[in-house]
DNA sequence: ATAATGCTTGAATAGTTGCTCATACTTTCA
DNA sequence: TGAAAGTATGAGCAACTATTCAAGCATTAT
């Protein structure tokens, strides 16, 4: 099915081709810039190994930040400050017990995207 | 639902307080690590403003690169160096015409991904 | 041919990001 | 009270990224 039949391209925009309609139609189907801004930035967040192991871990059981650390092989350091980001965006949330913080899913979204994602990744 | 009841924390490696059935438990459950960070690659693509308009704008309809450029008031130059970024990764198709390059989705799982964030940003 | 158009590309640059290291905070235990 | 455990945090740095600018390529028009 070409989309592009008798639409020949016409002049606009100081000597650049535009193809009007079409663009006229895309305009008009996109949410407000800041949306998709934030749509960018709430996969920016999963967009990094680390995080994504750690969403993918408490998909499986809440965890301390001990647990998470020694599962991935990582610093404890450094996955307190990949938690912060996921505290942040609310991705996860935090349960205090004595010195123990206990990290788990905010909400099933998140699970729903990671699943979404990998439906894609194993084709 | 508390999932730690009777799960006190045992000594593990080296001084660290761990989970080990927990632990175990989420080390079993998970993928590679390199299908999570393939996971992790294809949602950084999604984690730029630009991309996504760019891609958002192709569910209306294919477009040129001037078409793009012209929708989302950014130089032809931009939006060339990032649709190279989603036909590398294979989330664009190229369809050439003369002088014009037309760019199109490249599956529906784009599609299905972008609405699944989405979802998840409008609550 | 020559010029113009649509697009691509490499280099350069400013901004961002993830980790390390050192330090500090909070709670428990002796 | 002091020490230790678990976690958090700020500064610093190396690696990465998105855009700009200038140049180049391919195709069409003159």
């Amino acid at each position: 099915m070409p989309t592009m039949m008798n639409k020949k391209p016409i002049k606009v925009c100081g000597n650049k081709v535009i193809h009007e309609n079409l663009v006229k139609k895309a305009k008009k189907s996109m949410p407000d810039d800041a949306v998709l801004y934030d749509l960018a930035d709430l996969f920016r967040v999963f967009g990094d190994g680390t995080r994504i192991r750690i969403l993918h871990a408490l998909m499986s059981s809440e965890m301390c930040v001990c647990d998470i650390s020694f599962l991935l092989g990582m610093t404890e350091s450094a996955i307190s400050h990949q938690l912060r980001v996921l505290r942040q965006t609310r991705m996860v949330t935090q349960r205090k017990d004595g010195r123990v913080v206990y990290y788990a899913l905010a909400d099933n979204h998140i699970q729903t995207i990671l699943q979404c994602g990998l439906d894609h990744i194993v084709e």
